[in-house]
DNA sequence: ATACTGACTTTGATTAGTCAAAGTCAAGGT
DNA sequence: ACCTTGACTTTGACTAATCAAAGTCAGTAT
């Protein structure tokens, strides 16, 4: 079995490879960073791992998971995803502070028990913040999400999902109602201020940073 | 905070505690065969234990835990026993299993999780083989049982916990109606053949040997 | 071309937890 | 009293994961 550690690291860098486009090769500079470790800590560990062929490793350049590494990834984050929502559903924590509990849970939670958590919530597809849960065979099917920093103005839309876990901006989010599942419409954008303006039903506009912006995902409603 | 190893072995000399009668000193041998280490490791281990005064060690003689660590201990058994039940109760694993899972998933729960478990089962105060489970303020309230292997014979009696977690023993008791919670009354008792004879209601009588009757405790009904 | 810079790798050391094997102690038998 | 035995402790070594600091490389700027 591999370690929580090992775990960790793998989840990462599927973590990192997905915005860079699919399979790229994730920079070392970025995971030592991400996983909040000194470079050369990075360095061992991936050599390790390339050992193990759950990633492959070009030295000075970067690092792709292997097949093996990709499954083991999506295997963790699926048990930290059910985690979180079984938390949220269940235990009624709240959705902004249920990342860091799953962090914990994800690598001391069974296959037995996973399954079991899977058949309680009724096989759900995507967490509390709207990422997908992969399958227990490792199947992840691809959303296709525009956020609103890029898409399309005075269209109805659906927010689908929140592209970061930070607690303080996940509670912000949750004050202003911003959660998967909420219908909008961006009323305008500036580039020069740098802001989108957002009108939800039943709420006066509300004006946000591209920033942010571009942390939530939306979907046409 | 304390490592998974620490929780362990403050669990374990708290569990080989208790029935060498309350505070005595916990042999060196029998922690180190508890948990399953070479004797040098344990000593080791409790050297570091009693620096960081969790517990009192008096070499070649045994280990005994401070108040701290004995808080400590019923912090982790609260974790353990809140755990074994949750995954019974809400998840519907079997009683013979949860143990294992437990052993993992108790080192992995914060507080503000496992608060929300007790409160989603109200507050329970033994875990599904009869443990009893230390309150967050680490109390216990004794309990005063006798096993089948010392109390009256036709006395009616209800079996109240199970002192033994060995998935193969609690199957075997299951398929044969000795749970927490059945009434029964003891037939004879034949020291020279080491055995029991049980009746359960609307079941044609049982026996048991004495090293299985001592496992399972009970009260008058 | 040459040197600078920043990103990455190597090296040496540290901590937690462990084992194997050698050493030590205390208790009992002769 | 002495020796044996079994229980415990000490020692030396190992693995996993980490950091600090020194070393190296590739690309950019002069």
């Amino acid at each position: 079995m591999p370690s929580s550690t090992v775990e960790n690291y793998l989840k990462q860098i599927y973590l990192e490879q997905q915005p860079l486009g699919g399979s790229d090769l994730v920079p070392m500079g970025r995971l030592a960073t991400a996983m909040a470790v000194t470079p050369g800590t990075a360095t061992t560990m991936i050599k390790a791992l390339a050992e193990a062929n759950l990633v492959t490793y070009e030295p000075r350049t970067g690092v792709r998971l292997t097949k093996a590494g990709e499954q083991l990834a999506l295997h963790v984050l699926r048990r930290h995803r059910l985690v979180e929502l079984f938390l949220v559903k269940v235990l009624g924590l709240d959705w902004s502070e249920v990342h860091d509990e799953a962090e914990h849970l994800e690598h001391a939670v069974s296959d037995k028990v996973l399954e079991r958590i899977d058949a309680y919530l009724g096989h759900p597809s995507v967490d509390p913040h709207g990422d997908p849960i992969p399958t227990s065979k490792g199947k992840v099917t691809p959303q296709k999400l525009q956020s609103l920093a890029e898409c399309d103005l005075n269209q109805p839309l659906r927010i689908a999902r929140i592209a970061d876990q930070e607690p303080a901006f996940l509670q912000f989010l949750h004050r202003s109602g911003l959660i998967p599942g909420v219908a909008l419409t961006i009323q305008s954008r500036d580039p020069h201020a740098d802001s989108v303006l957002l009108k939800l039903a039943n709420k006066s506009p509300l004006s946000l940073g591209t920033a942010a912006a571009a942390k939530i995902l939306v979907e046409p409603a």
